[in-house]
DNA sequence: AGCGGATTGAGAACCGGTCTCGAAACCGAT
DNA sequence: ATCGGTTTCGAGACCGGTTCTCAATCCGCT
């Protein structure tokens, strides 16, 4: 039931979960949802990781803590978190989807290491122009975009290697 | 079983299929593969189709072609023909995976419309560029890059409708 | 034609994720 | 506090795409 975890994150560690429970607690009123304690749990999980978390971490995490809600809640309140715009999805080809807060309209991109699962991040101000440039020019309302590079990093030896390999020998060896 | 299909696409439309089919020849040979009629004939639909496929229209385009491949059978040339670097594979969220020709090294990337899910392709050759860069900059080795913008196109009524009601009122309504 | 090894295919298994519906929690009003 | 209407919760069934199993078959070579 459990599953390799990321190591790389860039948000800003202390008060950060504080801060984005308020939001969490305003925009819930403003929309008449209640405010449940598996929601405030799960948000809690969430806001201090500093993680992509899959769903299954998260309620790994409430056990760790004592707590627990059923699979279904958990889903429910992570679709929730991204709808109310806290929380991002992200698929980074392993059969399911993972999760880490959303600070601001802070957007940033991935580089997805195939050997050892580690999740850099990484910003490119010429990106959010060139995408821009390109929905303009197609008539395109951008919601979100993902842009995530797959490939080897320089982390560990195991890694190392492997970009050798891939030099020399391509995708098939 | 069946699923939306996408409708744009930009590759080259005659001879190519019969060229690619010569090249997975090769390169099954050159590995001491069987070329097997299952691996011809899927082969042969995704070659010659301008759409990106899922596995469940590959199975039905065999169908109709009086062909037939066990799903087991076609997950696994599919994978193969992407290990082999003749086909690409994509996902849209659409909960399955859809395949693609891919025709060289030539790298575009999708406009998905969360509306109507017409997916659009362009190429945007500062990409490469800036990919590259940050790829370089962090000791990356890239294998590959998915660079997708999910929004809502102004192909229809529904889709521009869609487009004005967003920018009103953000992703909750 | 015969041989050894890889592939195939029917169906079961797997696994994220969603749905169901009775029970429980929430929250504003009394 | 408590009441009551509404929403959420949760255990488990269910779903659908994908992978696994393994005996039968096909491939390519001699």
């Amino acid at each position: 039931m459990s599953n390799p975890t990321t190591t790389v994150s860039t948000r800003p560690p202390l008060g950060c979960a504080a801060v984005m429970m308020q939001v969490l607690r305003g925009e819930l009123r403003e929309r008449e949802l209640p405010f449940t304690h598996q929601r405030e749990a799960i948000a809690q999980v969430l806001f201090e990781s500093t993680r992509h978390l899959s769903a299954d971490d998260v309620a790994a995490a409430l056990r760790q803590r004592g707590e627990h809600a059923g699979k279904a809640t958990v889903y429910r309140t992570l679709a929730l978190l991204v709808e109310l715009g806290l929380a991002a999805e992200h698929d980074f080809d392993e059969g399911f989807k993972r999760y880490e807060t959303q600070v601001g309209a802070a957007q940033h991109d991935h580089l997805i290491c195939t050997e050892c699962g580690r999740v850099s991040t990484f910003h490119h101000p010429e990106l959010d122009r060139i995408l821009a440039e390109v929905a303009a020019e197609k008539g395109f309302e951008t919601i979100t975009r993902q842009v995530k590079v797959f490939g080897t990093c320089s982390e560990s030896a195991t890694c190392r290697e492997a970009q050798r390999t891939y030099r020399e020998t391509g995708p098939i060896s």
